[in-house]
RNA sequence: UGGGGAGUGGUCUAAUGGUAGGACAACGGUUUCUGGUACCGUCAGGUGAGGGUUCAAAUCCUUCCUCCCCAACCA
């Protein structure tokens, strides 16, 4: 019972290169790819697409992929997040072939570095970080050569040497390499490779007081896992260049196994409605506007777990959405599509009144009440079935009943009759009303003939409705989810306008006294159900026993509220 | 005004010189004890614009326009 989309479909342009570099034989058949994210932070969707493209590219051509932690930058990085990326990669259903850590190979990064000096390639430079940047020029000035440039490779070397055996501060001097001052591409006007840093790395410690930075780190990474091709995202594109460069250094082969990697750059993804970048992540977990990373409004992969999503629906979403290289927005409605296309035929079917309005059979003795037996799935059978308690006293939603019922108008109002689902055909007959003149109970007289849910006279009854047996039900919190952002593009913010202005003040709705079915009250967190009528639901780690927690994932899709907004 | 990318219905994506197709969305209908699902149908782009090559152009050439990325000792 596969979910994955099966049909053939047309090759992508990444797809394309992998299957050409097959057909030539370039890399002897042989598929390595690697995810590589740096562990400072969680990942969520768009990390899923990227996880999705790699591990699937290499599934589909029988090879692997590597997980590797690009920790590069000690004083960003933490074990809390690489434990994160680990669970949510594994979560998304991707077993990875290494695990590797950039920091793996500081050793190796430092003897290739001491040859790149060696070799007249790169230089110790001792301007300061405010002189570098001066030096480098812009986009219309071409770059000044650094008046260390030209050092001695010995005194680079022995300069570099007591860099690593820590003999001069932080920021004080940093390796570069020796490209071309005058480059259009800024990469290459002589970039770092090395700064001084004595922060302690959650995996090497103390152990080095200098740090590689990410564009020389990263093709050496590669290129010694043997990575045949390295995916990343349009941001990377003009890195490439300096990407080969350091690699094609390596003149006398002495370094990397050929051939060498290829760096590939695709879209990377945004969603209407919701933020992706880290740093606005990280503000709304740390303002506290959400409850953490994992709540179910978040984009992050264990902000989808929690919301209820599963990997199946993930994994169709990231293939749905494509892969190629112009900037891309994916319709936040897809991922509900996808969502409920999963759930629509794995999610057991229970009746959950979300907003109680108390029922009473006014025809109805206590001891007539009787058990009604209803399937777990219309479609399948063999998902069984449960029973429900059918009684004097029921809730149905308040969102079903009318007073003054519009036009085609199927639920409940004065005089109407509707089916209970499974149970029988019910009549308003009264409505009763608080002080406020709020509707807090319906009287209701039931066709003891139409115990099943059909009357033998055949009259029709166009609604519907669910409910639970008043004394029976489990009161449950449910919480109610909508985007966190009111506007589609939330990074689309006017001059001198706060972006919090434009969070959904209703994205999180919580219902404190909703009212189960029994049988909802064994549920395990985790477990999704499908409330008939409403929408599908997930069991929140916040349950207690006897005090369930649901969260809404994704709402039915509701054709009366379209009827009704037409008139 | 430097360098690098990208422009196909509302959104995403295909077509690799030969009928512009699919998915989502939207709209209408059939079925239905979920106003769900399923099924059927409709709408919607002459492919950013102009010029050229060709029997034939989204695709090749050319000029222009628009959008995105780059001036961290971040990744």
């Amino acid at each position: 019972m596969s979910h994955e989309p099966t049909e053939p479909r047309s090759l992508h342009f990444i797809e394309e290169i992998v299957e050409a570099d097959r057909l030539s034989g370039k890399h002897g058949g042989r598929v390595l790819t690697r995810f590589p994210p740096e562990p400072n932070g969680y990942l969520h969707i768009g990390h899923a697409k990227s996880i999705c493209l790699n591990f699937g590219l290499a599934k589909a051509w029988g090879g692997a992929t590597n997980l590797r932690f690009d920790d590069t930058n000690p004083v960003k990085e933490d074990v809390e997040y690489v434990d994160s990326i680990r669970e949510d990669v594994q979560w998304l259903g991707f077993d990875w072939k290494g695990e590797f850590y950039a920091s793996d190979y500081f050793p190796f990064m430092y003897d290739y570095a001491e040859y790149l000096i060696g070799q007249g390639k790169a230089y110790v430079c001792d301007l300061s970080e405010a002189e570098i940047r001066e030096y480098r020029g812009n986009f219309h000035v071409p770059g000044r050569p650094s008046p260390f440039r030209d050092r001695a490779p010995e005194e680079s070397l022995d300069l570099f040497r007591r860099m690593r055996a820590g003999e001069f501060a932080d920021g004080a001097r940093v390796l570069r390499a020796k490209i071309d001052m005058h480059s259009g591409n800024m990469n290459l006007r002589d970039p770092l490779m090395y700064r001084i840093r004595r922060a302690h790395h959650h995996r090497t410690g103390d152990a080095w007081c200098l740090y590689p930075m990410y564009d020389y780190a990263h093709g050496v990474s590669d290129a010694l896992e043997t990575i045949t091709h390295s995916i990343c995202t349009l941001e990377f594109e003009d890195h490439r260049p300096l990407y080969d460069w350091f690699l094609d250094q390596d003149t006398e082969g002495k370094f990397f196994q050929r051939p060498l990697p290829r760096q590939i750059e695709f879209a990377r993804l945004n969603l209407t409605y919701t933020v992706m970048s880290k740093r606005r992540l990280l503000q709304l977990v740390q303002e506290g506007i959400v409850r953490g990373w994992d709540d179910p409004r978040m984009p992050t992969i264990c902000g989808l777990r929690r919301r209820g999503f599963t990997p199946e629906s993930v994994r169709a979403f990231a293939e749905r959405v494509g892969v190629a290289k112009r900037d891309m927005v994916a319709d936040a409605g897809l991922l509900d599509f996808c969502i409920r296309e999963d759930l629509e035929r794995r999610a057991p079917r229970r009746m959950a009144v979300l907003r109680p309005l108390k029922v009473v059979i006014t025809n109805m003795g206590d001891n007539e009440a009787f058990e009604v037996e209803l399937p777990n799935h219309p479609e399948d059978t063999t998902m069984g079935t449960r029973t429900m308690p059918f009684t004097r006293e029921l809730f149905i939603d308040h969102d079903d009943f009318r007073e003054e019922a519009p036009k085609k108008w199927f639920r409940l109002a004065p005089g109407a009759e509707v089916r209970l689902r499974g149970a029988c055909l019910v009549t308003c007959q009264e409505v009763l009303k608080d002080a406020a003149g709020q509707v807090v109970e319906l009287r209701c007289t039931w066709d003891p003939a139409s115990r099943g849910g059909n009357a033998p006279d055949g009259r029709k009854v166009k609604g519907t409705l669910h409910w639970v047996s008043a004394v029976h039900a489990i009161p449950a919190e449910v919480r109610l989810y909508e985007p966190l952002f009111s506007q589609e593009d939330p990074m689309d913010v006017a001059e001198g306008q706060d972006w919090k202005t434009l969070l959904n003040p209703g994205s999180l709705e919580t219902l404190t006294d909703a009212r189960l079915e029994p049988s909802l009250g064994a549920a395990l967190p985790g477990e999704r159900f499908q409330f008939e009528r409403t929408g599908y639901f997930v069991v929140d780690p916040d349950s207690a026993t006897g005090k369930p927690v649901f969260n809404r994932t994704v709402g039915l899709k509701d054709s009366w509220v379209k009827i009704e907004a037409k008139g």
